[in-house]
DNA sequence: TACAATATGTCTCTTTTCGGACATATCAAG
DNA sequence: CTTGATATGTCCGAAAAGAGACATATTGTA
């Protein structure tokens, strides 16, 4: 049961917070559309749809988390993505976010009581 | 710009891990719908539409991560819940993707080499 | 006694998201 | 020379999620 819980909240993940899936992977190494999809698969056994990735990546860039650069291997193009300093504070937000919840215990009534 | 980053990630979550948000806070301290409303809105700013509450506590009780009892108040009624240990384990499984998720360098490509 | 707060519930209309098709081009292998 | 992989893009109908109203009852306060 625990194995599809966890399947189940990855997935949850890979939809909510796709552009956060895709800004990492692509911090860690740079990175074109196609290749995301690739890895995506390879390291979560997720697969992305790429009608979804490449409009993402497109508005990613648009406000300004990503940068591309195109690279051509013969006559084939790649926008090689990587991750702006503005991309990269949106990232470490996120993980703070993540930090703050494995707290759990600030959820516990302790800052100021309502009474019921 | 961070504190704009963090508003929109905490509200993020907070649409699409509801029923984790739910949790957590039932997990801390037995409540009903109204309450974890209010509490919702002093700990982190976020006005939850009770149409939205209501309907996820009654499914999160028929899917079995909820259990709750009637209290009276006079003639006023309350659902109090609690976690199930079904609950806590989807609770417990998402915090280990979070742990996993804190752990960057998991992203970077050393454990199957794909060429480009 | 009227209004705000407590308490829980449903329903509908709108907006957003999602899956999958349509579209085009290069390149390698069989 | 056709099929599958690489590579990027748009578009549309369906499904899901969202905001907000409708509904009802008790209790405390002005």
């Amino acid at each position: 049961m625990i194995k599809r819980f966890r399947e189940e909240i990855v997935l949850r993940f890979s939809r909510n917070f796709l552009d956060i899936l895709v800004l990492r992977l692509i911090q860690a190494e740079s990175m074109w559309g196609y290749k995301i999809i690739r890895k995506t698969e390879a390291l979560f056994g997720i697969k992305l749809r790429h009608g979804a990735i490449y409009p993402l990546l497109n508005s990613l860039e648009a406000a300004g988390l990503l940068q591309s650069r195109r690279e051509t291997h013969g006559k084939r193009e790649r926008k090689v993505y990587q991750v702006t300093a503005k991309g990269m504070q949106y990232v470490n937000t996120y993980y703070g976010v993540l930090k703050e919840q494995l707290q759990a215990e600030d959820l516990k009534g302790t800052k100021q009581e309502m009474q019921d």
